[in-house]
DNA sequence: TAAAAAATGAGGGTTTTCCCCTATGTACTC
DNA sequence: GAGTACATAGGGGAAAACCCTCATTTTTTA
């Protein structure tokens, strides 16, 4: 029998693209395409999946909650998590939320068959880079744990709404007087904000949350 | 003849998946791949091409910088600006390098398709969502010669010096050090770039600046 | 249901930014 | 040669941001 995927990305001209590629394939069935991460649980409900091809970055919810939800309610489905990006902080979290293999979207499409056929077998797929990125994360961890470069640790519900205000140039009291509370309170959640984004004022808070698109 | 299609993106996944889903159509023959930048000119020297399908985000050399060379190179090239962004300077930019169309990456098949016939037929091509940001942008350039709104006076090469350092970050006093000037000098230039930009703070100046690219 | 994360906020301090004011030298333009 | 824009820079003061430590409550998650 066809092995069953399921395609989770919002770009759906890479969907559609993965979907033309799969299907010329024996044996691989695509049985949907999510361009979200709300939609994916309910999907699985309804159809019968054997891998999911999940984009990591993906909006509304991204891949690694949407990973977590899954193997939550169905632990034997297998997860090949997609990524642009060979992040360590992505890898490892996705990982150890129960993905069995990262591969990364320059990767070509032997690779890609490759890896959807490793995973079938049960076992784990990693593209190249993504090995090395792997053990440099274990390493640095041994070392100290320290951070990547540009990753940025969750923001909270109350951080993006004092956020969102500093970048349209209110002041800590006037935030405070927005959200009612206190001025220290607003000032906790800008110390925490620019901890997280790494930032030494609100010069660069502001630029990077413009870069990084932290205000959605 | 069939239309011939180069297809420039680093992603060979999504490269890939865009040549399944182009070679099955009728009229369409997907006649090379490019993985970066820099081979795309010379390829269009061996082969000949109708449309190039140029992904905006390219690694060593940037879409917008391949455009600017391809289009004066061969300035008949048909070139549909294909990116994940829907950023009105990357748009702008691309456009004004001579790209005929910008589709983003989340749009369909469908779409894609259309966008193809339509540059092929000498016309231009714009996702829905590219549109509006084009509109946008227009409307904001617009504003300068009506209100006092949204208009930005000249900024002084100074200013923008100074400007620069403090999106990096920089304090007063460290510019000053920088730019050998005093810190008095640098409030002065900081007093008259909030007055120019009409921002209450550093945050709506920071935010200002990168919003309209006053850093070039 | 216990543990972790998030939201709240206080005290008390330093640094930085912002806002007045004024003023001088230089360079370009009319 | 007068006018204008630009870069320079000072004094002084108020406001805002930043930093540290700590503590309580609420919400979320494992």
């Amino acid at each position: 029998m066809a092995t069953k995927i399921l395609i989770a990305d919002d770009h759906s001209m890479f969907a559609d693209g993965i979907e033309s590629i799969l299907n010329r394939q024996d044996g691989i069935e695509v049985v949907g395409k999510c361009y979200d991460g709300i939609s994916i649980l309910p999907f699985l409900k309804k159809e019968e999946v054997d891998i999911i091809l999940l984009d990591v970055n993906l909006p509304e919810k991204n891949g690694i909650e949407v990973c977590k939800e899954v193997i939550a309610a169905f632990p034997d489905m297998k997860i090949l998590a997609i990524s642009m990006f060979n992040q360590e902080s992505y890898v490892s979290e996705i990982l150890k939320f129960g993905a069995k293999g990262y591969i990364l979207k320059n990767t070509g499409q032997d690779e890609l068959m490759e890896a959807i056929e490793t995973i079938k077998g049960g076992k784990t797929f990693f593209s190249k880079d993504v090995t090395q990125t792997i053990m440099r994360g274990l390493m640095n961890d041994r070392k100290g744990g320290s951070k990547s470069e540009g990753f940025i640790p969750k923001i909270t519900r109350r951080e993006k709404e004092v956020l969102k205000l500093i970048v349209q140039e209110f002041t800590t009291q006037e935030i405070g007087e927005k959200l009612f509370i206190s001025l220290k309170t607003v000032e906790s959640h800008r110390s925490s904000l620019l901890a997280k984004v790494n930032a030494r004022n609100t010069a660069g808070l502001v630029r990077i949350a413009l870069e990084k698109n932290l205000m959605d």
